[in-house]
DNA sequence: GTCCAGGTCGCGC
DNA sequence: GCGCGACATGGA
């Protein structure tokens, strides 16, 4: 007999929750899934007790500032130190605890539709953990939409540890699991393509403890030292390290991928003059807002 | 069948 | 520091 139990989160003001969750494409990648219908998050996690919680993530009120209910569900009890972990892990998710004032003054000074923003947008939701974010960006580059959804799924299910009232939902692998498998096997079980060795070495590094994500999570390290770090992750290029900053909260970098340029080709060039220079630059005066800026500006663009 | 994707690596200059 | 081909895989 499962069981339930539900946990409440007053969000920090301003704060607009369907926003945070459709900032991009994270919600449907497992084992995250978006229900239209609830406007909610499901995802499934490990727990410190060894449990395994379905977690439904939503919001009560309809408008953006209401509450914000964590429904889990478990095979047994949970205990106090699981409830806690999950309250951290869907702050850190949803970023209740970053502080957007800087970037709503600019938006407040710039005016027009900037001001769309003010009403608690600007938070892109991310995962529990860094490496499930660093292997999610990794499977992003060089490849559509679907095929990330794909390589993710793979992992998930090949790799994630089952809940146990539904075995067919997984939480996303922990780094222990994938570097238990040999390269060679790991490279069978999983379709990653080339990617499947800087994964799987990701992995191996994290779980023999020499690389320490806690590095990159450390805010008193200059941003250029964190970017370095990332950079050094085989399969972390410039894109995918600018991503990976705005995940971490540090928004100088904009992230230069097709995206980038379709938006900024369309909006601000002529016909085949983009030049990605000239278009970085034009987000200059954001400050430490750049990327932030212009995620935002394509998201309410569409 | 052929092309190529929310790029990155490793090489040669 | 810059240009360039190779890169696995499966969907378009």
């Amino acid at each position: 007999m499962p069981n339930n139990h539900r946990l409440v989160i007053d969000p920090p003001q301003p704060f607009d929750f369907h926003s945070t969750i459709t900032s991009h494409g994270w919600a449907v990648l497992l084992p995250n899934a978006y229900n239209p219908e609830t406007n909610s998050v499901i995802r499934v996690d490990p727990l410190p007790s060894g449990k395994v919680a379905h977690l439904n993530i939503g919001s009560d009120a309809e408008k953006s500032g209401g509450q914000i209910t964590v429904d889990v569900q478990t095979a047994r009890p949970l205990n106090q130190g699981d409830e806690r972990f999950i309250l951290n892990s869907v702050r850190h998710m949803l970023r209740l605890d970053e502080d957007y004032s800087g970037f709503y003054k600019l938006c407040r000074k710039k005016g027009g539709a900037w001001k769309n923003l003010l009403a608690g947008k600007g938070r892109m939701i991310r995962s529990p953990s860094l490496f499930e974010d660093l292997v999610k960006v990794i499977c992003t580059t060089n490849i559509q939409w679907g095929g990330t959804k794909r390589m993710v799924g793979e992992l998930v299910d090949v790799y994630g540890k089952p809940f146990d009232p539904d075995p067919a939902l997984k939480t996303f692998p922990e780094p222990e699991s994938i570097a238990g498998d040999a390269p060679e096997v790991f490279k069978t079980r999983v379709n990653l393509g080339y990617r499947a060795e800087y994964i799987h070495g990701l992995a191996v590094n994290i779980a023999e403890g020499s690389f320490s994500l806690d590095d990159l999570k450390d805010e008193s390290v200059p941003t250029a030292e964190v970017r370095k770090k990332l950079k050094s992750i085989k399969g972390i290029g410039d894109y995918a390290a600018a991503s990976m900053l705005m995940l971490l909260g540090r928004y100088d970098e904009i992230p230069v991928d097709t995206v980038f340029r379709d938006f900024m080709s369309q909006n601000y060039f002529d016909e085949g003059a983009f030049d990605p220079k000239a278009a970085v630059e034009m987000y200059a005066d954001w400050g430490e807002w750049k990327s932030l800026a212009y995620w935002f500006e394509m998201l309410e663009s569409e």
